[in-house]
DNA sequence: TTCTCGTTCGTTCACGTGCACGATTTTCTT
DNA sequence: AAGAAAATCGTGCACGTGAACGAACGAGAA
């Protein structure tokens, strides 16, 4: 492997030439950038990571990281991918901050201040699809400090990445899954968190697509909003199965899943339903074991952070913007056995 | 965080001594030591790692990895997980060399001796379940190499970590999946790779312990070995589909996909089968498409190179001992639309 | 006593980069 | 033409660790 230091050499200037042709800043003599900038490129010079590190280590960087849902084992998953992609780089120096507030737009606002208080070069946030969030959000990026969304997106906002999952291949997986299950015949309830999320309303629009492609006997009966709500999806299911008595199915594109399976669990003793379901929430993995869910699709949460984190150091220290606008995680379909 | 000079100027003595102390170098009177030790565990003294990474740029550690199966889309994954590991590792300064045998003992062998004359530190390898393999791994860890498997484990001989899959719980989840997608009622056949692979069998015994305990109704018609082979597995279907001609679905736990399939979409146009199969080679994609295979269990071959290339660099670089002796990755499920 | 050897510890170099400072040369101004 | 300003480039420090080298000291042997 190449070093500035050999450049130099060939290139019969100092190092410190090198380094600043190397790192576009200016000073440098026309000719002489040329010179250098060839020789670079003769001998694939890749700056040695241990070496950018190191000298890192002074700049003291901080990230932010602003999540909602206190308490979701979903996030707790995805901590876990900050945490540990955290591990594996910071040898950069770098530290940062996590934040949690409640699944409401006006306390992530409120936290939304309070983080950047803590003087952050760069912000991670899980937001909700809001003009006032979209608003600030430009604000920062404006301010300078780059901000990458995850697990949800907002197209329309600044952030210079997102990392997340295909929602609308996530309802045709569902789509896909229920043919299968159901042998192509069933009569469908869904409950959906919000029409007005993008992400619920691209997995009912997955879902619809592979179900009209593929199954003409499976039909959906009804869709009710419980905006994650346990007591919501509770009363749905209930009304639900009074208004359509041959429901044999149910898609579930959000929460609301305990609520939800414990009003099945309490009505359908005798005929058994199939219930597809998203994520791996404790309610998930519960009714999953008691057989009330018969299968849930996983948007590997983990690998959100552990992403996220990675487009963030890129940016911010190795200079780096990221491949690609967005960043899709693998989907993974769970039953029983696979937990 | 605390350094090395901060913990010399508190104990009063210099940087080399603490250096000596931490890294268990003799020469250090044990007052000295004792000193030494109190104040670090004290600050909670972790090195950094972009220190450390700088010095080990001149130990110049090479890291042997041997696979089989040349041309294997399964390897190729697990290829990507050793180079995007390596990205994020290099700056450690070591180097690796990959060598991929043919399907054979024998060739394996050759290429285990060959891949020992590059002079290496650490050897990745997935191994044949063989005698002369183990004695040969058993030297070599002798020899102060350390090895790590993956993907099939050697659990008699000397290696200090395996990483795969789970092969038991795949199995487990294969036998759910097959009661779902029949609503626990089918007559089955299964191909399996060879008797003799103990992956494989595991993978049938998982199967069974779930059909016995949850789906009477299921009955296994016909267990055939096929090693992986196409025509031999597209044989051992036709004989199968003459001599119980009940069978409903199949059960591949290895290779002889595209072979085994081709007789499938010969024969059963009408009659829709259901197949579940492991992995996600070119042929279980191409099937799955075409909707003859039902579902594919993966056991995510490229986390699998991580986390061998994770291990062993913890081991030769940063002297840390694998936390655990086996680490099991995820066990994922894929159908047509979740591809 | 003087010399040798072993113990203990400080000093120094190396690893590769980023960046500030200052030195030198060239160009511009009056 | 002389001084000021700008352009160009070299030097040196810092980041934190590993490890070789050598200095200081005391103990034991001749």
């Amino acid at each position: 492997m190449a070093t500035m230091q050999e450049i130099a050499k060939l290139a019969g200037v100092s190092r410190g030439t090198v380094d600043r042709v190397l790192n576009n800043r200016d000073g440098v003599n026309e000719e002489t950038r040329k010179k250098v900038l060839e020789i670079a490129e003769l001998m694939d010079y890749q700056p040695n990571k241990a070496g950018v590190a190191l000298a890192a280590q002074k700049k003291n960087i901080k990230i932010g990281i602003l999540l909602y849902g206190e308490g979701n084992p979903f996030f707790e998953d995805m901590k876990q991918g900050f945490i540990d992609r955290y591990n594996d780089l910071s040898l950069y120096g770098f530290s940062y901050v996590i934040k949690q507030s409640k699944s409401h737009v006006r306390e992530q606002l409120v936290a939304l201040d309070e983080i950047l208080k803590e003087d952050i070069n760069g912000l991670i946030i899980s937001p909700f699809n809001d003009e006032r969030i979209i608003k600030k959000i430009n604000e920062i990026s404006d301010a300078g400090i780059p901000v990458v969304t995850v697990n949800t997106d907002l197209p329309d906002s600044k952030r210079i990445a997102y990392v997340g999952s295909d929602t609308f291949k996530g309802g045709q997986t569902a789509g896909g899954l229920m043919g299968l299950f159901t042998k192509g015949k069933a009569e469908v309830g869904i409950i959906t968190g919000s029409r007005n999320v993008h992400g619920h309303e691209e997995r009912i629009e997955g879902f619809k697509n592979i179900i009209s492609k593929n199954y003409p006997d499976i039909q959906i009966e009804a869709i009710e909003e419980c905006h994650d709500d346990d007591y919501k999806a509770y009363e749905a299911i209930q009304r639900m199965l009074i208004e359509h008595p041959g429901i044999t199915a149910f898609y579930f594109t959000a929460g609301g899943i305990y609520g939800g399976c414990k009003s099945l669990y309490q009505l359908t003793q005798k005929t058994p339903m199939t219930v597809i379901t998203f994520d791996s929430l404790e309610p998930n993995i519960e009714y999953l074991n008691k057989g009330i869910i018969t299968a849930t699709i996983c948007q590997d949460p983990y690998h959100q952070g552990v992403g996220a984190l990675s487009i963030m150091v890129d940016k911010l220290i190795l200079d780096k913007d990221p491949e690609q606008e967005k960043t899709l995680t693998e989907i993974n379909i769970k039953i029983k056995e696979s937990l």
